[in-house]
DNA sequence: GCCGAGCCTTTTTTT
DNA sequence: AAGGCTCGGC
């Protein structure tokens, strides 16, 4: 037999897992175990079996993985063939599956995916017409427990005595109405659609002969339930996890999946994968001390051939600024003396606003950097607004982005007109848009007004029906739109200043880019096909993206959002009481998984590994005194070395600080 | 209906 | 620190 590609590579245990297409198959693999080379090269030698590509599924848990598995399986898989392989999220699946079915459980073909900012909102306004004005409830709170609820599967009781539940009831009617979904919605609904509907099944089952899954350590009940409902006999599926990596608890990810697969799926073959190819031993030996306080998880222990050349350090700083100095220092340092390129380091964080303050570090010391995750591009205000215009062009019955647009740019309809219009779409049981194009609404308007709404619509009307024809080129329409309707005009008004509009016109810009290249790459859809992707992938933006930088640099990222990443270099600053553990986690009885979330955090370092803590930081504009995270003291010290830079940092300036002061400065001129 | 000033809360993590 | 929201003057 020819052997795979790339398997020579494999050690016994990964051979194994890659060699047993048939049947359930568990594969525990540790952090650095080689689990991507290992499901990559399961992918490319099913090809190779001649399992058409088209017939293999393989969902991941985030974009991000998907991507990333995307490139690794085109390069592995040979004739292009890994192109075929069937590959996404959960979340992703079911929107194609719905799309092509949702019909049958009642919803209109053009319906609509609600982004976490849309639910809120919608969240908002079913608590004010619940509640009045003046009562309030928080939506955020509110969104969250109805996305459990949802997840779980376990009702929050009765409307008539309990106001979560009824508010999560008119929720639910509005989003039927707006005929949109959720994420949630998203699972449950494609769940029911198999669940229901044996021919769809059937229909999945046959295109989808081999499933493998990824970060199995991660799914919930619902997506555990839409496995198995994909899957059935011979159950030729195959799951790959670790149960100390599991961080998603929160979001209902149920960690018994993995440690009772034996329930869902008979007689699985379980593959243990515990070579590290990754780290050092200093650093899988202070992983390992870390995570064996865990009680419940499968035991194993992580060992390396690499014996390395570094201690872990763990360094005390006074504040969060000196914390951020020193990591810029040292990556600068290092950079210039060893010529280690910047792409080699990582900063991992436990919360998004812990970047801000090494950004500007950054920034000052001329070190390029990438913020992953971070701020969305599209909670960007001008590019929710336009996203909106091509939802409300798609679906003119979402109330929501209709709202959002309705007066922007300011056109005359301003809040007593929507209200009225707002409180006879409920009336009469339609949509706002309906509302607004009757006549005889519009009678009872003043006729200034009256004007307003019937250019509104007429600037709609005319979009929609351009966005409808086939050979629409969605970018050059998009632009077109946001001149004509003022959307263009309206931010030079709005800008304080000429940069904040330059910031706004480029990301339109970027938007447009994107439209073009949806265009480019797979117009069949149309505008359908593009919502859905960018509610579904929602990329992140780099931050500095006019930087030559664009991919490269020092990499900011969370520690969640790190998970399945390895970088040579690590910074880990922050490792204090109530942010790892996060404060919340603590009252919410989650230490544990901060705990892997500590851990996935150590594992992510290949060389050297920097733990940090500070006395003091800045939180909401104050001073908070800080202690270091308990988890320190779990660590064993046998390769840690401990350093209080507080102390070293009042002795006299040494001539190296003096240069990054110099760089500073020169920064600070230039930025002017 | 529009706009600015000041107040207030905020994000823990992602689809 | 910063963006969202409310209120009051126009």
């Amino acid at each position: 037999m020819k052997v795979a590609f790339g398997m020579g590579m494999l050690n016994p245990q990964q051979r194994e897992a890659v060699m047993r297409i048939d049947g359930p198959v568990l594969i525990l693999a540790g952090a650095g175990t080689g689990k991507t080379r290992t499901i990559t090269a399961r992918m490319s030698y099913m090809v190779e079996r001649g399992i058409p590509p088209q017939n293999i599924l393989a969902v991941t848990f985030t974009n991000k993985a998907a991507t990333e598995m995307r490139e690794r399986v085109i390069d592995m898989v040979p004739d292009g063939l890994g192109r075929k392989i069937v590959l996404g999220t959960f979340h992703a699946f079911c929107v194609r599956l719905l799309r092509e079915h949702a019909e049958r459980l009642g919803y209109k073909k053009n319906w609509t995916i609600y982004t976490q900012n849309e639910q809120t909102s919608l969240l908002k306004r079913v608590i004010v017409r619940l509640m009045g004005k003046d009562e309030s409830y928080d939506a955020a709170k509110a969104q969250s427990r109805i996305s459990s609820a949802k997840n779980s599967g376990v009702s929050l009781g009765d409307p008539k005595e309990n106001t979560e539940a009824a508010i999560m009831e008119a929720y639910q009617s509005e989003m039927r109405a707006l005929n949109a979904m959720d994420f949630d919605d998203l699972l449950i609904l494609g769940v029911q659609l198999l669940e229901e509907h044996e021919d769809i099944r059937d229909l999945i089952r046959y295109r989808h002969t081999h499933v493998m899954v990824d970060e199995f350590q991660d799914t919930n009940s619902l997506q555990m339930r839409l496995l198995n409902a994909i899957v059935g006999p011979p159950y030729n599926v195959c799951v790959v996890g670790d149960d100390d990596q599991s961080i998603y608890g929160w979001r209902g990810a149920d960690i018994t999946n993995i440690l009772e697969f034996e329930r869902f799926f008979p007689d699985p073959h379980v593959i243990k994968l515990e070579e590290n190819y990754r780290s050092t031993t200093p650093i899988l030996h202070t992983a390992n001390s870390l995570i064996k306080n865990n009680a419940g998880r499968r035991p194993k222990t992580l060992w390396s051939k690499n014996p390395g050349n570094d201690f872990v350090r763990l360094l005390i700083t006074n504040d969060d600024k000196e914390e951020s100095e020193m990591i810029g220092r040292e990556i600068e340092k290092a950079h210039f003396q060893d010529k280690t390129p910047f792409e080699d380091f990582a900063v991992l964080f436990r919360t998004n606003d812990q970047s801000r303050i090494l950004e500007q570090q950054f920034r000052q010391r001329r070190i390029p950097y990438r913020v992953i995750g971070a701020r969305s591009f599209f909670d960007r205000r001008e590019i929710k607004d336009i996203c909106a215009y091509l939802t409300v062009l798609h679906n003119p019955h979402d109330d929501i982005n209709l709202l959002r647009i309705l007066n922007t740019p300011t056109r005359g309809i301003g809040n007593t007109t929507a209200e009225l219009a707002r409180e006879e779409s409920i009336q009469r049981g339609c949509s706002i848009f309906v509302v607004l194009c009757n006549p005889d609404f519009q009678r009872r308007m003043p006729e200034k007004t009256r004007n307003s709404i019937r250019n509104f619509i007429d600037l709609l009307n005319k979009y929609a029906e351009a966005a409808r024809s086939p050979h629409v080129h969605l970018g050059k329409m998009t632009e077109q739109l946001m001149v004509e309707s003022g959307y263009i005009d309206f931010l030079k008004k709005q800008a304080k200043e000429p940069d904040e509009f330059i910031a706004w016109e480029n990301g339109l810009k970027s938007l447009v880019d994107q439209l073009n290249g949806y265009h480019e790459r797979s117009s069949k859809e149309g505008l359908a096909g593009f919502l859905d992707e960018i509610s579904l992938n929602d990329e992140r933006e780099d931050r500095d993206k006019d930087d030559i930088t664009k991919k490269s640099g020092v990499c900011l990222i969370t520690m969640h959002a790190s998970k399945g990443l390895e970088f040579p270099v690590v910074y880990l600053p922050g490792v204090e009481n109530g942010l790892l553990p996060h404060k919340r986690s603590w009252d919410e009885g989650r230490v544990d998984e901060e705990r892997r979330l500590f851990y996935v955090g150590i594992t992510r370092a290949r060389q050297k590994l920097t733990l940090s803590y500070v006395r003091w930081r800045l939180k909401y504009g104050e001073r908070i005194a800080q202690l270091p995270s308990p988890f320190l003291k779990e660590l064993d010290r046998k390769y840690i070395e401990e350093r209080d830079y507080a102390k070293e940092s009042k002795a006299p300036k040494t001539a190296e600080q003096n240069k990054s002061f110099i760089s500073g400065l020169r920064a600070m001129m230039s930025e002017e």
